[in-house]
DNA sequence: CATAGTATTGAGAATGATTATCATTCTCAT
DNA sequence: ATGAGAATGATAATCATTCTCAATACTATG
């Protein structure tokens, strides 16, 4: 048999698909749960890795120990995340791309993915401080 | 009173100062045990932050939950990590400053840190595959 | 030199995110 | 209906890391 999309993974889906925020695990579990359809964690982590497998999300790693997660389907982007206020901007620079190109010839290994995480105060933190 | 270059912290540091690895946590307690000079889990773990702190070391993410530490005085660099055989291979380009400097002007942040890991396989492991 | 006041250590408990177990329930194609 | 393969939920288990706390080690003064 096949992957299933089951009403709990719709349920996760359905969420992450309608919103641009980077959801964790238990946030994800948190509204639903305050929606009515409360879903066991576990299931919640097994519903986004199979969710991610099938590519239905996008699973991101910000360097904060928890794994989050964004709907598919939008352009390439990084992170840039703000220790201050945690807030997560998206940006690309199409520099990157010869970075990956430079790399790549030179070692002559094969890119499969990156992850490319900035930090520091966004603009209204800074100006807070 | 100031911090301490206590023996295991001086341990710790001999150790990563004179290597070119990225060390984690354990295996910093591993091969100091395997060296007589074994060290409570909780003082690595204690060792390694004073020391980062004091720009002695520095500490990277590498997206594989554990965090490492490599020499500081190093210029810039990131890192391509191979998934399949866990080599670590650093690496740097120029366009980089570009994409910080675009990045900050268009968002108006201030820019402390990032953590740039690329992956996939290197080229011997893109052979055996 | 005695000594108060910090820093550091080590053992072990505790934490937080994630995964594994396992019995039960669901689905689909015969 | 039925049986094989998925999925669920409650709970235990992992893994890296941090916290607690009692025991030491240093340091700066008096
Ligand atoms: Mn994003
Ligand atoms: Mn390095
Ligand atoms: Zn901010
Ligand atoms: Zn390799």
């Amino acid at each position: 048999m096949k992957k299933r999309l089951t009403p709990q993974r719709e349920a996760i889906l359905k969420l992450i698909g309608n919103s641009d925020q980077h959801w964790d695990a238990e946030g994800i579990a948190h509204v639903l749960a305050k929606m009515g359809c409360s879903i066991g964690q576990a299931t919640v982590y097994r519903g986004l890795a199979a969710l991610e497998k099938e590519g239905l999300i996008r699973g991101i790693q910000l360097v904060d120990g928890k794994k989050r997660y964004e709907r598919a389907g939008k352009q390439h982007h990084d992170h840039f995340v703000c220790t201050a206020c945690g807030s997560i901007t998206e940006f690309s620079h199409p520099a990157e791309a010869q970075i990956f190109e430079h790399l790549s010839r030179e070692t002559g290994a094969v890119i499969h993915g990156h992850e490319f995480v900035v930090f520091g105060f966004c603009a209204s933190c800074r100006e807070a401080s």
